[in-house]
RNA sequence: GGGUGGAUUCCCGAGUGGCCAAAGGGGGCAGACUGUAAAUCUGUUGGCACCGCCUUCGAAGGUUCGAAUCCUUCUCCACCCA
């Protein structure tokens, strides 16, 4: 099977320029391509990682892969599939993002002796002329035609600047700069990057007479068509400090059951037949597809061990309770204790199960609270210093929340 | 620059002097049912010293016994005209 076919297969494609172009050089690793990296946040996310796999299918098939942080492109924001202005980012907060981009990239991707190269557009997009510019690639760019974008059409009844309107623009230079300097012929992004990336075809046809490809990885859309990768609390971060490997494997191992065998032909490199054995499974056997799904990510994410770790921790948690050391925890110290004593809602907020003492009011009133598996309703229930055990006690909020309480 | 309309709790969106911590929907949380799924049903959804008090309706002032609601100024947004 060749790489292409294998992309087809796992319906990684979205979108592409030229596919007979695209296929024959991407299955004779002779292709250099891109894709950007916009340092909007201090870690990667799931949508990345995507991409990040896309690059690393490629680099195995020979293919060799530019990742273009979005140094200078970050400065201007793509508005690309959203309803608002993205908050500016100072140059500081940029580049800092810029460097854990870095560091979480080269956990994936082998950028050792120029099998892959990292670039930051930031250093020819901060020098330009802005005259000079508008004369350069200015002729090029129909402003009629770029309104009518789909990445636009969002925007045009809720406002567009000035500013986000030049992120094709500056989109469009990068794969025109790439293209001149490393020979970069194709660029691959999310999907919703499509016309920005159309914008770089074009220049590169009108200004050098040359082909250049795109192609767009599809969206991870759930079943609803709402992007995955997102908690309530925020996107499903690559850091383990931002997303623990625990919460990591808790979301996967969640998922629907519509959407199990869509995530693995996307986010894993198990062999297609053995996800298409899986996709066989129905009803209640699909949690055990989940199961793997969760260990597949966390392991390529956070490493075996992490992997390991997080699936008998969860395994353990649900089956029966018991204890484990990697479950989140918080000591207790003297000063907590009044008269030898501590209130179940004061220990609720402290280990953050609650962001507030009326949230675990109400938590403990609907019967939403239990410690060492028994049930608690008391609202005025108290822990005395002496009751807690050597191991410290479980503490669970709902059905999936569980955190150990210990006493120094 | 001129005109018009708008800014309400996590989001959408009602509310035009007291009965408003603010309808309704969405989302979230919790319970039941389950497979750590979905669907469904129920409860809940500003904070706290919780039958009471405190802080919220773009911001700051003002009128009033009393303001999300009225007045003034300001900020921001959309649309129309230039």
């Amino acid at each position: 099977m060749t790489v292409w076919e294998e992309l087809q297969a796992r319906g990684l494609i979205a979108q592409v320029t030229n596919e007979d172009e695209i296929k024959e050089m991407v299955n004779n690793g002779r292709a250099t391509f891109y894709i950007g990296f916009d340092p909007t946040a201090d870690s990667l996310h799931v949508g990345h990682f995507m991409a990040l796999c896309l690059m690393k299918r490629l680099q195995m098939a020979g293919n060799r892969p530019i990742a273009l942080l979005g140094g200078g492109t970050g400065m201007i924001g793509d508005p690309s599939g959203r309803t608002d202005m993205r908050q500016m980012m100072t140059k500081e907060t940029i580049q800092h993002n810029i460097d854990c981009f870095k560091k979480q990239m080269e956990r994936f991707i082998d950028f050792s002796e120029g099998k892959a190269l990292m670039v930051n557009n930031a250093d020819w997009l901060m020098g330009l002329n802005y005259v000079e510019l508008l004369r350069e690639v200015g002729p090029h760019f129909s402003v009629n035609r770029m309104l009518t974008a789909e990445c636009y059409k969002q925007r045009m009844e809720r406002g567009l600047s000035f500013l986000e309107f030049n992120y094709m623009i500056m989109q469009s230079y990068d794969f025109y700069m790439l293209f001149q300097k490393y020979g970069c012929n194709m660029q691959f992004g999310g999907d919703d990057q499509w016309s920005n990336m159309l914008g770089g075809t074009e220049l590169i046809r009108r200004k050098l007479g040359k082909d250049a490809h795109a192609m767009t990885i599809t969206l991870l859309l759930n079943s609803e068509g709402k992007k995955m990768g997102k908690t309530q609390s925020g996107a499903v971060w690559l850091d383990p400090n931002k997303t623990s490997p625990f919460d990591f494997y808790q979301y996967w191992r969640n998922v629907d059951d519509a959407d199990v065998i869509k995530c693995m032909r996307l986010l894993t490199f198990l062999p297609l037949e053995e996800i298409e054995e899986m996709a066989k499974w129905e009803g209640s056997q699909l949690n055990k597809a989940k199961e793997v799904l969760a260990y597949e990510l966390t392991n390529l994410v956070h490493g075996e061990e992490e992997a390991k770790k997080a699936q008998e921790g969860a395994r353990a948690l649900f089956a029966g309770g018991a204890n484990t050391e990697n479950m989140p925890s918080t000591e207790l110290t003297d000063e907590d204790f009044q008269d030898g004593s501590i209130d179940l809602i004061t220990i609720l907020v402290k280990t953050g199960l609650v962001p507030s003492r009326s949230e675990g009011r109400r938590a403990i009133e609907q019967g939403g609270v239990s410690i060492d598996g028994e049930k608690i309703t008391d609202i005025k229930h108290t822990v005395k210093k002496e009751d807690f055990s050597e191991e410290g006690m479980v503490l669970k909020r709902g059905k999936k929340k569980f955190h150990k309480v210990c006493v120094k």
